[in-house]
DNA sequence: ATACTTGCAAATGATTTGCCAGTGT
DNA sequence: ACACTGGCAAATCATTTGCAAGTAT
């Protein structure tokens, strides 16, 4: 099953950190891991687990293990548009929460700073503390409300 | 795909109100289709497909189908709370916005007016028009911010 | 040396689709 | 009658799991 991370996660901010922090913790360094990781690092963008198992010529399943190895460090997290596959990213990196147009597709990055008053609302409203990094916000762009 | 509604929702208070509404719009009514909107009627909660084909007797590709008919009409939506089937309900009578406790499984409804305030900001933050109707707010609830 | 990783194949879970027999209007 | 619907089986899509063979430490 996808996870939360088991740990808090770490300042990293490139490969040789990632790898000594996944080292540090005891964690074997195979090819395929440092694989996945650079290639995660060179995404500019979000990208499928499938994206990354064809690019590399690695097997799916084990990208698939992979990001969710580095998912329970706290690396990487992935997060969930409309339909579709998640997407993976770095934490720390890019720990935007997105906005998603369920009518055309464009998707929104936003500061975890600047929904805070949104978070602080819902806090408000329920006690929850909403987490929108997993599951994107849905709704319609500015373009497509005018159509 | 699983689809918006191409119609407004209309107004239906019980079953022979949404059967006259499809009935308007040409529609045919089946015993399933007649069955599966009762079963939604008689639901207090958001029911899976499984659920209602199970409880009904019938296909569970049919109770799909017939979902989407409906959705496609407006009388019914479905929510996609964390992992797992999405839940169908009727709209108009259930047209609460949902969140959902990642920890452990939790779900609060909030009134939609009483997210105004939410979507608000986000429209302020971003120009979109956020839709909490159809992916769940995800967060942690109260008790399992304590734990 | 040995426990952890891989690739490959097969299994899952949710949902969809093809097809033909059955039924609502 | 005829177009639309239902059941059933098989297909899809995203993701996970079992297993034997390979590899990092």
């Amino acid at each position: 099953m996808t996870q939360s991370p088991d740990v808090k996660a770490p300042d990293f901010a490139d490969l040789d950190e990632a790898v000594a922090i996944l080292r540090e913790r005891g964690m074997r360094l195979s090819t395929s891991r440092r694989l996945v990781l650079d290639a995660l690092f060179r995404a500019g963008t979000p990208v499928t687990a499938e994206g990354v198992a064809t690019e590399l010529g690695l097997d799916l399943a084990s990208v698939y293990r992979n990001l969710e190895t580095f998912e329970r460090q706290g690396l990487v997290r992935h997060v969930h548009f409309g339909h579709g596959p998640g997407l993976y990213m770095l934490s720390g990196h890019d720990d935007r929460e997105y906005l998603f147009c369920e009518q055309c597709g464009a998707v929104r990055a936003l500061e975890p700073a600047q929904l805070e008053p949104v978070r602080e609302q819902i806090r408000k409203l329920s006690g929850y503390e909403a987490r929108f990094a997993h599951f994107a916000i849905v709704g319609r762009c500015p373009d497509c409300q005018r159509a």
